[in-house]
DNA sequence: TGATTGTATTTTGAATGCAAAAAGTTATGA
DNA sequence: TCATAACTTTTTGCATTCAAAATACAATCA
């Protein structure tokens, strides 16, 4: 072997590509609601808080907006997509067929022990519902759902789901989740891990379906106050016009 | 007004960014099959080819790469991704999903004008079977699919479906359909019309969902054969490695 | 005052330049 | 002959540069 002793210790090997890093960081601030919808994306900004390059950034930029998570307009930069309701109605049918689909194969595929990790992460997420930590309960749940791609199996389905799931995340910072709702959403929560821990696919993936509806009708609702203005903390544009 | 009398004419408009119009020659690219499976792609030829520097080039096959159709290995370029009978696995049962959401959102929208462009290509489509031009076939086949995701109006749908459907079709360069599939596949589209004309939506999604199984069966034993080295025109990779 | 035109500044789109990594080639030695 | 090593060429990743477009600002005139 002519590999030398230095790099033994770590693999290390090529180190990943500066867009990529810069397309998780971006879509991490767009997720975590330090980029809000309709705010601009100055380049430069971004480049001297990265300190990188135009041509990487410019890079990753072009991905988020096939992810849609970025606008480009030509000639005058990026902005953060802004959700609406009209948004909603569609993302959301779309998601119901890759969830059912999912539950589906997941029920056929999942192992006992991804059942108890999954079971783990509902109790955590029950305890933070109790104690009405509404972060860590989000958290929880999208680790659930991600549970249940992961054990379908189909890394397709999952990476379509990753990219809209991402999407309907934009909402939250929108605005939040009624205490009714969130009570509700929790109950359907419990029955979501029955219908798996008794591999029951056509059941998971109905209720899968109810719980996204019922999710689609909140997110709009929310959506529908900050769009008529008496969001709380919302930007929602930074556009001068007026 | 303020405009000048010359630009009155052609609305013109600010022209399209450089690398929007590459990432969709390149798509065309690999699926007019002239780059094929495992093909490598070097920036140098492509700009010269295109006439443009890499900037624009390396933008679009970022994009590429995140809708599947490329593989970026750092360092050493890009290559055209290869479909494996894995993947048609995979991607099949979700093509399933969206076309199945896409027939019922279709029959609830579709409006009579439509139904006979659907008609009208459908016909045209039988033409080409019926004197076996394969090519013009394949061509109508994707507009009348095309044309009920455009009649779900559901743009997410539709373009989750865009991106799926380009990445199956990189499986035609790999070989052709068989005589009988064929035949089958347009027996099922027979049925597809005529669901669609009765608004049949839980029919039609049925349907649709049949002819997808039979289409991905006949797909893998494309993609078999070739795997197995007894293809015809097939590249399949460039990698030296004897 | 207010609208409009002309000018300076910023920001974007795309090309070029440069260093590092990979691939290819030749030379050397068992 | 084959394998390894040294060197050359090519290709890639990223920074920088330059031109064009958009924006911000100031001056002019009704």
């Amino acid at each position: 072997m002519t590999v030398s002793a230095k790099d033994a210790g770590l693999p290390a090997g090529p180190r990943p590509p500066l867009h990529e890093e810069v397309v998780g960081r971006i879509r991490g601030m767009i997720l975590g609601g330090e980029l809000l919808g309709g705010q601009r994306v100055p380049e430069k900004r971004l480049c001297e808080q990265m300190a990188i390059s135009r041509t990487p950034l410019r890079e990753a930029l072009k991905v988020l907006a096939s992810e849609n998570l970025l606008v480009l307009l030509p000639n005058r930069g990026a902005r953060v997509a802004v959700l609406t309701t009209g948004d909603v109605d569609e993302m959301f049918p779309v998601m119901g067929a890759l969830e059912g689909l999912a539950g589906e194969l997941a029920c056929r595929r999942i192992s006992d022990i991804e059942i108890d990790e999954v079971r783990a992460l509902h109790y955590q997420m029950a305890a933070h519902h109790k104690r009405r930590d509404l972060g860590e309960y989000f958290e929880l749940n999208q680790r659930i759902h991600g549970k249940i791609f992961e054990a379908a199996g189909n890394e397709t389905l999952g990476g379509l789901y990753a990219v809209l799931a991402a999407r309907i995340r934009m909402a939250r910072y929108q605005a939040n989740l009624s205490h009714q709702r969130w009570n509700q959403a929790m109950a359907e929560h419990e029955e979501i891990l029955e219908a798996l821990s008794g591999r029951d696919g056509p059941r998971l993936a109905r209720i899968l379906r109810t719980h996204l509806e019922n999710t689609c009708e909140s997110v709009k609702e929310v959506i529908r106050a900050s769009e008529a203005g008496d969001s709380p903390v919302n930007a929602q544009q930074e556009t001068r016009n007026s």
